[in-house]
RNA sequence: CGGGGAGUAGCGCAGCUUGGUAGCGCGCCUGCUUCGGGAGCAGGAGGUCGCAGGUUCAAAUCCUGUCUCUCCGACCA
């Protein structure tokens, strides 16, 4: 036994020093000067690209982190093509209270005990100790579901459909820029039904618009899927989730929207006079869907050269870099200048026109930060009444006429956003895999998304935990087939499910 | 929350074993020369060594505590 937990130990010392000794080698060979590759160290190449790329900054408390403009203005683009859809299927926006006084959050039983770990608390007003402690809001359900009640009286009332661009905050054990840390940006959206079947079909459409903006914005392949009893929602009846394949072969939830039935209509009375004279209850739905969806974007997305943005999110989508100095220079900055004024019309143009980098170094510096377009402008490119034009997503160099550059840079805009999704379709269609029993995940090292059946049985969920370290991420809306037998156990299959070792 | 690793200039690190003037590379500033894939030379600025105690004539170095980052687990958007 002791020789074991040695041996262990300096397995893992020394797995360190060989990532490090790799990175060094990987360094000398100037493969990449600032990121470490994806194939040494995943979790170091996430860390370095967030950083580089200027994304995030860490704060002096611990899980909560800085996002910088450049990862905010991805967050502005998000939030504008949900708000257009949200709007369009009848959504307004509204802002509800961060403190939510304890005996709210303690109405609805079994979201008590879903969230209790992980609730901060306000004890304090200056020096006074509360009478009442508040908590910092980890979901809304809570203190939006008093209010409704208050709102709500007769069926004319319904439904009612919010949502709500917020902060939340979850006391997370270990976090990660993004993808889990103690407070993060959100959408929640809650809405009140006459029926259960109105809210149902609430629920999924939001989650169909989840896919549009993740598929169409963000191009980011999802599997649409049902979550498990051992997954949902704390007080949902039923949760509906997009997940996402990583480019390290690890699954992401990206969305979720939660049928509520009237779970939460009971424990805080959310009752209306319905046609017929009867008091009910009304049915519910929260959806959200976070910053981390950012996250996703970074490792569906990213190369050893750093980011790749998909065009429609892109804070800055072409960047002009002039080439040359004295007499040329000064034709080339002017040639420059007018094509940052002509294309700032069809396209969000950066001129990076800084004397003090050479455009190699330019070139790498914006590869990093993921720019879908960049346009090369030289001496010879002046005289030949041309621009050179680099796409990020494949590398690919092209000469470009100056008479064709508007049209030319609107259709390469959108063919990197078609590729980028195209290639992410791509990974994940080649990482999917059916198979008969959970061991045979094995043999993909676990990275990827595994089909297979599942007897329901929560039994078999958890030992799919504790043997493989996969977890049932959904039961998907549209399954490929229809596996006999349980992947664990091996009795009669009841429906197929997606596995994944997951974030 | 358990177990590893790490915190020294903006970034990456050396120095710590064996206490005694704070170092290197990149970046930054100034000047000149450069510019089609991370430019060159010269000069210069920049650090209460994560924080708090302790030991000592003397602490980046030794001891104790604590915070943060990171990796692997357990828990979760």
């Amino acid at each position: 036994m002791f020789a074991r937990s040695t041996s262990k130990t300096w397995l893992r010392s020394s797995g360190k020093r060989f990532k490090t000794l790799l990175r060094r080698f990987a360094q000398l060979e100037n493969v990449l000067k600032e990121i470490t590759p994806k194939s040494i160290d995943y979790s170091q190449w996430y860390v370095d690209v967030i950083r580089k790329a200027d994304m995030v900054d860490y704060s002096p408390v611990k899980g909560f982190m800085v996002m910088k403009p450049y990862s905010y203005r991805v967050w502005e683009f998000i939030q504008a093509a949900m708000n257009t859809r949200f709007r369009a299927t009848g959504h307004e926006n509204a802002y509800f209270p961060l403190l939510i006084p304890e005996h709210l959050l303690q109405r609805e039983a079994k979201h008590v005990e879903g969230f209790s770990a992980e609730v901060a608390w306000v004890t304090h007003g200056g020096s006074e100790l509360l009478a009442e402690r508040l908590a910092v809001r980890p979901t809304s359900e809570t203190i939006v579901g008093a209010m409704y009640s208050k709102w709500i009286q007769s069926y004319r009332d319904l439904p009612v459909l919010m949502n709500q661009w917020s902060n939340v905050v979850r006391w997370e054990k270990s976090t990660r820029p993004f993808l889990r840390t103690t407070e993060f940006l959100w959408q929640e959206g809650h809405t009140v039904h006459r029926t259960a079947d109105e809210a149902e079909r609430e629920t999924r459409q939001q989650l169909e618009i989840y896919r549009e903006v993740i598929e169409g914005e963000l191009a980011i392949p999802v599997v649409a899927g049902v979550k498990s009893a051992g997954e949902r929602f704390a007080g949902a009846v039923e949760t509906y989730t997009l997940e996402a394949l990583m480019s390290d072969g690890r699954a992401l939830q990206i969305a979720t929207s939660h049928f509520l039935g009237q779970n939460f209509a009971r424990a805080f009375d959310i009752q209306f006079l319905d046609e017929d004279g009867t008091l009910k209850y009304g049915w519910t739905t929260s959806w959200g869907s976070s910053t981390r969806m950012i996250g996703g974007l970074i490792m569906v997305h990213g190369d050893d050269r750093g980011l790749r943005m998909p065009p429609r999110v892109a804070p800055i989508q072409v960047v002009i870099i002039p080439i040359g100095r004295g007499a040329d220079g000064k034709a080339v900055h002017a040639r420059c200048r007018a094509l940052a004024d002509e294309l700032g019309s069809i396209a969000r143009v950066r001129l990076d026109d800084r004397p003090e980098y050479t455009p190699g170094y330019k070139y790498n510096d914006w590869e990093m930060r993921g720019v879908p377009l960049r346009i090369e402008v030289g001496p010879r490119d002046l005289k030949a009444e041309q621009v050179v034009i680099a796409r990020r997503d494949t590398g690919q160099k092209t000469t470009v006429a100056l008479a064709e550059l508007p049209s030319t840079v609107a259709r390469l805009l959108d063919e990197v956003q078609q590729e980028l999704f195209r290639q992410a379709s791509e990974y994940r269609g080649r990482e999917t895999y059916t198979i008969s029993r959970c061991q045979e995940a094995d043999a993909h090292g676990y990275r990827g998304f595994f089909r297979g059946g599942w007897c329901g049985s929560e039994a078999c969920a958890d030992s799919l935990k504790i043997e493989t370290g996969m977890t049932i991420r959904c039961l998907p809306l549209e399954p490929e087939s229809n596996q006999a037998s349980c992947a664990m156990c091996g009795a009669t299959s009841r429906q197929q499910v997606l596995l994944a070792r997951a974030y």
